[in-house]
DNA sequence: TCCTAAGCGAGACGGTACGTCTTGTCTTCCA
DNA sequence: TGGAAGACAAGACGTACCGTCTCGCTTAGGA
């Protein structure tokens, strides 16, 4: 049985406060702009506790980000997981609406407002995702293209493509968005995922 | 004609020295740990005299930063576009040669150790250079995608294949890279640029 | 009669600890600078236990002080006492033995180790012990000077004498110290127990 | 030819700032009291400028306490000199003089207010002093008592006297006070100045 | 060729934020 | 139930960097 570590709840409720408000903080204003200071006093804590609990200000966001994201993943992961056990076409409008559910936070990730560091780990959850999903669709056979190339061909289209709509005010429903984006990656990953090598030998 | 202001040569000499000593630092340490102090010392210009030229680190980044992607844009844009006249099949690989050739450079923008604001402006240029060339390819007619989403989907997709190579270790020839990448986007752009709507409006 | 307030033994312990911490650590470094946390670490208590018997650093220090220098003086005085009551000289050197058996002590007191708090108290000590012995001596007539700059005098220049003694090593034994000491007050002191008015208004 | 260091004035005047604001500071609180904002505020100086200077509060004291005591020694030396010189007697009252006119530094240094070091500083210009001054004294001859013990006998005595003095609100003038003193000290003082043996030796 | 305005290095300065330390309070847990 | 443990707010510490400001020296480019 595991021995539960005993933590005063005290502890998560500061580490709690002071991710929170370095979100907030996010949205309006560059990471890179936020003192500690801002964000202890945002959270309501003294400035001494924030170093009980973290080395710095980044040690606060990665800390955090990991399962941040590690929750993002867990949302897509099983739906993905889903449609391809059921031979289901892929339900793409999924990252979608998770965008667009979570619009002011992935645009600040997008935009870079968040720093670099926010961003690549976007990048790297949603590539692991992919990387996943063509591992799972091309089982049995050897991909013609290393699966390292799909996974950040197909997340770096649909990240730029999310950008592109968060920045163009999200007029379109993410239905649209995803249906646009399908057309675009679809004929080429079914190519790869049908092991057609004649389509990869053929002249370009 | 142009009232050419007489400038010191001192003062290029200077601003020089202040952007090719932040380059050489970025290429060793993150931008957010290069300091001032850093950038005047490796330089060996007086702090003083950066504020003579600069607002802050930021200024001295993005006001040499336009020229170096304009510079970059100007190297890529006539092979582009000679290809569209010539009606040939588009060089592909002259973005990954100029990748490949400033390897070091690119690997600092792309892995994020740039900051956010470099990764945007090359991102952008990217996007820039494709929208003109998408742009080219299909005028006379609407694409039944609005060029945005097709400009950002392509630089995306580069930008994210050639991050792949760059963290890599660059196994792979240039010309590998290209021809991989044009197959994958290869598909779909054909049936845009060609204006097939039954492709777009078929079931995915 | 005095209702003994009962007080938990292990409470006396406690304070008895923390005190006991306090003086080991100011022989090996500065009143100044020592911390609460030094102290409880010293005495092994809990810090929040500190706080629940003293107010802070100065007040563990001044209320045991006051004990202390009770006791400093509980021993001294009889002596001196005693010696006045037969008319016998006076024992001049139990304070150098008093010096001397304490040698550590007395040294970081008046080398200022201590912080001029401890230094004040004890000063104050011994005026208050030669006063008294002066009172007693000229009881019956009326000093030419006040009692009060005779016994700072005497006060003053055995303090100072002891702490020449202790910064040249101790050398000299106690009785010798004494002795010199002795013949640099003595003439003047006479003078003004024999009430000897001529003495103090002839020239100088 | 003396090369005169060229010192920026600017860095005499930040200087002289926060050794009197410290000074004006230490005429109203306890030294341990006051905190390097305390110090910068009161002499309107950059918190990060102080420490260009100084290594802490101790160290702004120490070095100035230095020239400060020199200053004082300066004053007092000539006249003992003088006086020695002409072989009249020492004018004692110039002492008490310089401690009436700067009643509420030398009350501030001898309660204890001004810290441990302050005291001990002025000790040993005052012991040095005297050192001087019986050294010249006895010329020709040894004294049967060390000049050491002398020394700090004679300092110790006026400056408790002083201490008595400054304590007791100031109401004898220095002249008074001077007498007195002179008459506690004068008579040991002269069998030792005249090398007078037999007063050694003779049974107390 | 000189001279004069500029660019420049040096560095003092006020200020802000950092990460660390200590203080005194308060809460939780344990014996 | 009282003490140990330790989370916490408050705030001073000494350091690093910032952006501003003189101060002289040097030097380019017009006279």
């Amino acid at each position: 049985m595991v021995e539960q570590k005993k933590v005063d709840r005290r502890i998560l409720r500061t580490r709690q406060a002071l991710f929170e408000a370095l979100l907030d903080l996010m949205l309006e204003k560059r990471y890179a702009d936020i003192s500690v200071r801002d964000i202890v006093e945002q959270a309501n804590i003294g400035r001494a506790t924030f170093y009980l609990h973290y080395k710095d200000k980044d040690d606060l966001l990665t800390s955090n980000l990991e399962a941040m994201f590690v929750d993002i993943a867990a949302r897509i992961r099983p739906l993905l997981r889903q449609a391809i056990m059921g031979g289901q076409p892929l339900p793409s409008e999924i990252i979608f609406r998770e965008a667009q559910q979570n619009a002011p936070l992935y645009r600040m990730i997008l935009t870079g407002q968040g720093g670099s560091a926010v961003w690549h780990r976007l990048y790297q959850t949603i590539t692991d995702l992919y990387r996943e999903v063509i591992q799972a669709l091309i089982v049995g056979g050897d991909s013609p293209i290393e699966v390292g190339i799909l996974a950040n061909y197909v997340a770096g289209s649909v990240l730029s493509t999310i950008k592109w709509w968060l920045e163009s005010d999200t007029r379109h429903p993410p239905e649209y968005m995803a249906a646009v984006w399908k057309k675009l990656i679809q004929p080429s990953m079914m190519a790869v995922v049908m092991l057609d090598n004649d389509w990869y030998e053929q002249e370009g």
